[in-house]
DNA sequence: CTGAAAGCGCTTACAG
DNA sequence: CTGAAAGCGCTTACAG
């Protein structure tokens, strides 16, 4: 039998109170009180159960994260960095990979795992953040990544229509004159983008050709690798790419260097996301780089204070930082 | 207040124990009450409070796994298979990153997060797994990755001596004379796959050259690249270069890139490990791959069964399935 | 500060 | 199959 709060009690010679004020860092303790329990917890090896104490407090200092795949480089490195601001302020994050799916989604939304967690931060592909209501979940929810107008919840983001504005007007200022888009589509990331990247384009006088909009299936290298062929396949290809996320630019990237096309003298590409592989990439990534561990350090932030039951019905929306990383891919 | 059990009994005019019964797929109950029985749950939203029924068991269904850093792409693609598999056994896995640090290895051998996990899956890197005794860890534990001799914990990882010595053997094959390794060192993972490079190079009778044996300070990006350009600054330079992950052999890629040799032609490369950005790189990497989904599940089946009572006192030994992919960094 | 006690929502012998 | 009840290990009013 493991040790209980009431053997550290007895063994202490406290009532199971004082020994569970002393554990919650209650005041009103004197020094000598706290010694000798604490004496006797490091004596018993003693540790609370937290099913126990979450039971009785209706709260369980765990949150979720849910995010498309944890094997994404950018899933991965923004899951690391969640976790490390949740374990900051005492927090257990529990990762759930939705794989995209609806039902997984929706599985999460629906308070997932019982009443296990105290709140979701929720990265969300195949449900359109306009469809939630709050009624999809009790839980406090915080979300990452675009939404579209009407949203209702607590929202971190980066301004993509403002990011990808920024790395086509680079582009633009580079004098290339052809600049496709890999990665258009949807509702989300591929729209929000796409608008930035045609505003871009106008803003310098330039239309925009459909034929230059590639939208794939996917994220992954493997779509911006089969884009880029049918990009170099055209008639007129382009003389540069602004890929939505730095996967597609590595699938690109590929296809170019089979192509025997030089990066950026033939083509010029720019990512988005900044995940190490595109530093080390030869040649290495132009890439939007959001600040990852401002993000995950404000949407811990701001889950635990709606959790706490702050925020009342205003829908909180914070802008991450971010800068334009010029590199070997734009001949930085 | 959230419904509970006995908001279903009632609803469904029968005992709580019926409807734990049901909800527990205990047998000897007939369709009619068990339609009846899930008629009521549905209608009323339910489901069960896990904090409550792992208080009650002794048992949460979860378990834990600790990597030393869930941003690093093995480590990401390991934990997304784990997760998956043990999704599949209706098990949630915590992941828990120790940055290799010991103070976080020891915390969770120390059964982390009191008594809520069921067991480990443990994949150390600061701690060397000899010093680990059974008394450290009240948990069933499974081991991932290298471990010397007397290791008393069941373990499923790739022979790495075996796979190692398949990659060096694949260079001398190649007619490369001056083969580098880069990684030794430790007594881990370094130690090991140095073990195989040796003796490949040994059967083959060529003498191993401590100059060539490089041990940098980690397994990133960063380290690899470091490394080369320390091979390259030699008097006699390698022709080949093994890499003790496929991290260090990306590094290693973009300093020959930067030096403007060409690899194969000049150095050929190979890594370990088979992660997705190897797989797209110019030149594409030649690497060990061990079948992850293999290794996530049957360290899950194995900790699940050691959690179940089974095992006794043997310590089981898996040995990961793993291939060797040639591919353009060796010419294939 | 202390002590005795209730109760969080389950599961599980127990008697039928 | 059912029903009544105990108990998992905590936290928290309550009365002192």
């Amino acid at each position: 039998m493991a040790t209980r709060l009431s053997d550290v009690a007895a063994r202490a010679g406290v009532s199971v109170k004082t020994v569970s004020n002393v554990i919650n860092d209650y005041p009103h303790i004197t020094a000598r009180t706290r010694a000798k329990v604490e004496a006797a917890i490091a004596a018993l090896d003693y540790k609370p159960n937290v099913s126990a104490r979450s039971l009785r407090k209706g709260r369980s200092d765990f949150i979720a994260l849910a995010i498309p795949e944890m094997g994404s480089p950018y899933f991965a490195e923004l899951g690391a960095a969640i976790s490390r601001a949740a374990k900051r302020r005492g927090i257990t994050v529990l990762i759930d990979q939705t794989e995209g799916e609806s039902a997984a989604e929706r599985f999460v939304l629906d308070g997932m795992r019982g009443q296990l967690i105290d709140g979701i931060i929720f990265s969300p592909l195949a449900t359109a953040p306009a469809k939630l209501t709050s009624a999809d979940t009790g839980k406090p929810l915080v979300l990452l990544g675009e939404r579209p107008a009407g949203g209702q919840f607590d929202r971190v983001a980066v301004d993509s229509v403002q990011a990808s504005y920024d790395a086509t007007t680079h582009l633009i200022s580079l004098g290339r004159h052809r600049i496709a888009a890999i990665g258009v589509g949807g509702t989300g990331t591929g729209a929000v983008r796409r608008k930035g990247y045609r505003k871009a384009l106008k803003a310098a006088g330039m239309a925009h050709d459909p034929v230059l909009e590639l939208a794939g299936t996917g994220y992954h290298r493997l779509d911006g690798a089969a884009s880029m062929r049918e990009l170099l396949a055209l008639p007129e290809p382009p003389d540069a790419v602004f890929c939505f996320n730095d996967l597609l630019a590595l699938g690109a990237l590929r296809t170019l260097a089979d192509a025997g096309l030089r990066v950026p003298d033939d083509v010029a590409v720019v990512g988005f996301d900044d995940i190490e592989d595109g530093r080390y990439h030869s040649p290495s990534l132009t890439t939007v780089s959001p600040d990852k561990e401002w993000l995950a350090d404000n949407a811990v932030a701001l889950l635990l204070d709606r959790i706490a039951g702050n925020g009342g019905s205003t829908h909180r929306d914070l802008t991450v930082p971010y800068t334009l990383e010029i590199r070997e891919s734009t001949g930085g």
